[in-house]
Parts: C-alpha cells; sequence; structure tokens
DNA sequence: CGCATTCTTGCGATATTTTGCATTAAATTG
DNA sequence: CAATTTAATGCAAAATATCGCAAGAATGCG
C-alpha cells in the first residue's frame, strides 16, 4: 500500500484511543472502514493498547477499561479462565510441608483456589478474601497477617504488617505484581504496598512472581525489588520468546501456563 | 453506520448491569425490547451475569444480589430478618468516633452491615468477613487482628491475636456469644475462642451482648466473664419479662429489638 | 550499497463466540 | 389442573477472533 501519506500504526492507535475515550467504545468493523484498513490490524491495535491496560477488549470491539474499583467479584471473574491456568502453573511450584506467603490480588485469589488440599501446606496472607477461600477448604494452616486494612487493595498492609512478617519465615513467596521488566524488575502502584512486597520476598526463600501477559514489559510507581530477588515467573502462553528469553538471561526460572486443560 | 450502530454484547451486560443497578430489578422482555435482542440473548447475558455474583437470576428478570455478597450464604440467611432487627438496636450504641471491637459470628456480620457509614469509626475485627463486608462500604478505619485462622470458627483466635489486643483500648466491643446467663454469665464453646473474648472485653470501656433469644439462659464449655464485665445486652422482642428483669436486676443495660420497620 | 532483521500488513484456514430458532422442560397463574 | 409464560437445551448460521504465513516497507549495520 502507499507508505507514509496514510496514518502510521501508532498515529493510528492514538486516534483508535481518542475516539474511544469520546464515544466510550468502539467496533473493529467501524475503525476498519474509518482508517481504511483491514480489521486485522485494527484488532491487533486493540490488542495492544489493551495490553497497557488503557482499553478493555470485548468481542466486536473494545471498550473502557472497568471502573478501577469495580465489585470484588466481578474483578475476579475478569480473564478467570487465563488467571485458572496460571494459578494452575503456579501452583506446581509448591512442595508438601511448605509455607506459603500468598498476596493479596485476583491472581493469587486464583492460585489460593487451585491449592492442593491436605499437603500440610501452611499459608500465611493478607489478604481477607483469600483467608476464606482457604477455610472453605480443608487440610490449610492458615495465618492471617493483621494490621491496617487498605479498601483500595483489599489487604492489611502497613507498618503492623511489616512487623508481624519480620517474625516468620517463608519457603515460598507469591508477591502480587503490577509490572514486571526484564530489565528493571518488580513494580508496584502503591509505595506501602511496595514496601510490604519487598519484606515479603526478603522473608521468603524463593519468590514466584506470577503475572497476565499485560504486566510484562511494563513499569509502575514503586520499584519493589530487583530482578535478581525473584527466583521463578509464570507467565501465560503467548508471551513473546524474546521477552522469556530476556528473562531466562537473568537466571530466572521461567515457567508458562497451559491455557487448555481446566477442570473436567 | 451499518453494523456498527448495534451494541457490543459486552456492552449489553454493562448497560443491563446500570440499569438494574438504578431500577433495582430488570425483565427479560423489556431488555429484549430495548436492545433489540431476542430474549435468549438477554437471558444469556443475566446468566453471565449471575455467574459473576452481580446480580441474582429470578424468574422473569433479574434482581440485585442479596444485600451484602454473602460468601456464606447458608447461615448468614438462617434468621437474617431477627439477625438484622438485632443488629439495627445494637448499632444505637455506637457513637461516633468510637474504636469498635467486633468478634466473629453471623450476628455480628449483620451488626456490620448495619453500622452507619462515615462516623469515623474505626473497627477491629477478627473476621476476615466482617473485615471484607466493611471494605465495601466507605468511611470506615478497619483493622484486622492476625494470628492462626481457625476455620471452625471463621476467624483468628490464639496467642498471637490476644497479643495484639494486649495493645488495644476500644470503646465498645461485641463478642459473640455462644450462650448467656443471668447468674453464670457469658460462655463459649471453644477454650481458646473463651480467652480471646474474655481478652476483647478487658480491653473494652464497655462491652455489648447482642443475642437471638435460643442463646439466653443457656450454658456452654467455657465461661467467658462473669456478667458483671458486661455492660449493654440486645435481646429481641419475644424474651419473657422475667429473664429481662434477671439481668436488669444484675445492672445490665437491657436493649429491646424492633423486629418491624425494615429496610425501605 | 548490500544484506539481514524487524515491523506491519493482508490473506486464507481454522477456531470461537454470538445469535435466533425449534423443541422440551419448568414455573407461574387463575 | 390447564393455560400461559418463562427457561433450558441443542443446533445451524453468521459474525468475529486467532493463527500461520508471506510480501512489502522500514531499520540497522558492516
Amino acid at each position: 500500500m502507499s507508505t507514509s501519506a496514510e496514518t502510521l500504526p501508532q498515529e493510528r492507535q492514538q486516534a483508535i484511543l481518542d475516539r474511544l475515550r469520546e464515544h466510550g467504545r468502539v467496533t473493529a468493523t467501524e475503525l476498519a472502514a474509518l482508517f481504511g484498513v483491514s480489521e486485522d490490524s485494527i484488532r491487533r491495535d486493540l490488542h495492544k493498547l489493551a495490553a497497557q491496560g488503557v482499553c478493555r477488549r470485548v468481542y466486536g470491539g473494545a471498550l473502557l477499561p472497568t471502573p478501577a474499583f469495580a465489585p470484588l467479584p466481578q474483578r475476579r471473574e475478569e480473564n478467570s479462565a487465563r488467571k485458572q491456568a496460571l494459578a494452575r502453573a503456579a501452583v506446581k511450584l509448591v512442595r508438601p510441608g511448605q509455607v506459603l506467603l500468598l498476596d493479596a490480588g485476583s491472581t493469587n485469589y486464583a492460585i489460593a483456589t487451585a491449592l492442593p488440599e491436605r499437603q500440610q501446606l501452611t499459608v500465611v496472607t493478607n489478604a481477607p478474601d483469600i483467608a476464606q477461600c482457604l477455610m472453605a477448604r480443608e487440610g490449610f494452616e492458615i495465618l492471617m497477617i493483621g494490621g491496617r486494612m487498605e479498601p483500595r487493595i483489599g489487604a492489611v498492609i502497613g507498618a503492623q504488617a511489616l512487623e508481624q512478617l519480620r517474625r516468620l519465615r517463608a519457603d515460598l513467596c507469591f508477591p502480587g505484581a503490577c509490572a514486571v521488566d526484564a530489565e528493571y524488575g518488580l513494580w508496584a502502584t502503591d509505595s506501602e504496598e511496595a514496601l510490604f512486597k519487598r519484606r515479603m520476598i526478603e522473608v521468603s526463600s524463593e519468590t514466584a512472581v506470577v503475572v497476565t501477559t499485560d504486566k510484562l514489559g511494563a513499569l509502575s510507581a514503586y520499584q519493589v525489588v530487583e530482578l535478581d530477588a525473584i527466583s521463578h515467573i509464570v507467565v501465560e502462553k503467548d508471551v513473546a520468546a524474546a521477552q522469556i528469553e530476556a528473562f531466562r538471561a537473568r537466571e530466572i526460572q521461567m515457567h508458562e501456563a497451559d491455557p487448555t486443560a481446566g477442570s473436567p
């Protein structure tokens, strides 16, 4: 096709975003006609934008991202199939009798549901929903971290929580990740949250970061740790091989989740 | 503008949810007409939304989910009308700015749902379900007691929890009651539980025991405290006058719940 | 410049999702 | 209980997504 006279890919993506913000929704067919490109290209654009978290991919087009504080059950349902696949891969790192440190977050909630019962596991968590989920199952020793509850995060953070972590040693910890980057490490959106995650990692022998694809290669406001503090990363199947290699080069054990093989 | 004028499936589901939240109810026929799709599609939408827990599927359409999203549906549903009445009476004892100590239990969960928002209340609790319930609302400072979770009780008890209570002073506490008797005081079914409740009462200026009628005049395995450690008892309307008098004679302030006057 | 590499794009083949309809089952109503 | 309304299920068609691929364009490098 003709070259630079048409809109550039990035330029087009920006325009899509503008239009989305104005109308609240965009459809693939509509955009394809508007920019004179195939729907495939539009889908790829939308996919990228969704990976940045600035839109939500839906069947037929895209919508504005879910309001940040949508009801918790809804957030949990979102991408739940993907998160369950991640969780299934993550729990393979767990050995019977271990002490686990489980941070808050919807991905970690999925991990809690995927943990095997009656394996003498001790789970330490700062998230009440995770504690409740595990109580409903059997054969877990559950320790709740106490302290000030942060409603925005849905978990306990702060000085008192840090103090309790100091008196603890865990075998494996799963810090919730806001963003992970091969060069700059692990990031969080809140400073207190970052402190808590850092302490979690410090008191654990091993650390496994479990992330959906949209969090890979991204940064956020506060650094939690450099990458060398992390032992394992569990990612989805669709991650670019180059990115996986970038992590492997830093001596991190990479694990890919198998999206198939759900529960019977 | 041929195809793009239609609403996207997800967009429609979001719109249904919005409409449901505004009107409190939606019907399938109404929605089918509104969006110009068959009722089958609407039913599928409602089914999905219900699976996410954001609405309740009923014959003919859908309603809002029951008051506060309930992970322990059964026990809480039981006697819920009576417990709500008790809770409404109990929260009358609460003053703005106070620090409350809220034990686990279905009655106390009802109290949590009945607490007034934005009154600068600080709620300290050992029950993750109560913490979650309060997080879903606004204007509360929430402190979670940490320690070993006891699945049978659904809350944290034990040495670590006791230790945290030692560093706390509360204005008013609501210990969950297994049994109360005018002569022998307050009782619990578990020894650790009894210890925890006793400490709760010790660190609080006032104590209010909120009980359903079946727990009055009963005993249990472990005594928590004698009756003189208790300031208030909230009971249901149908309690025998003689029993109320027996408590009054011991200088306890008695409060009766009004079973009528539910939420509009 | 030559050449390899990466990025983007469109296309075809193949899933997956959505939709409406027909049929059967269940709930509600009088 | 019978009549009506609403649900659930299975199915085929249409719309939309995904995947791999190859061609063209841009980019980087010797």
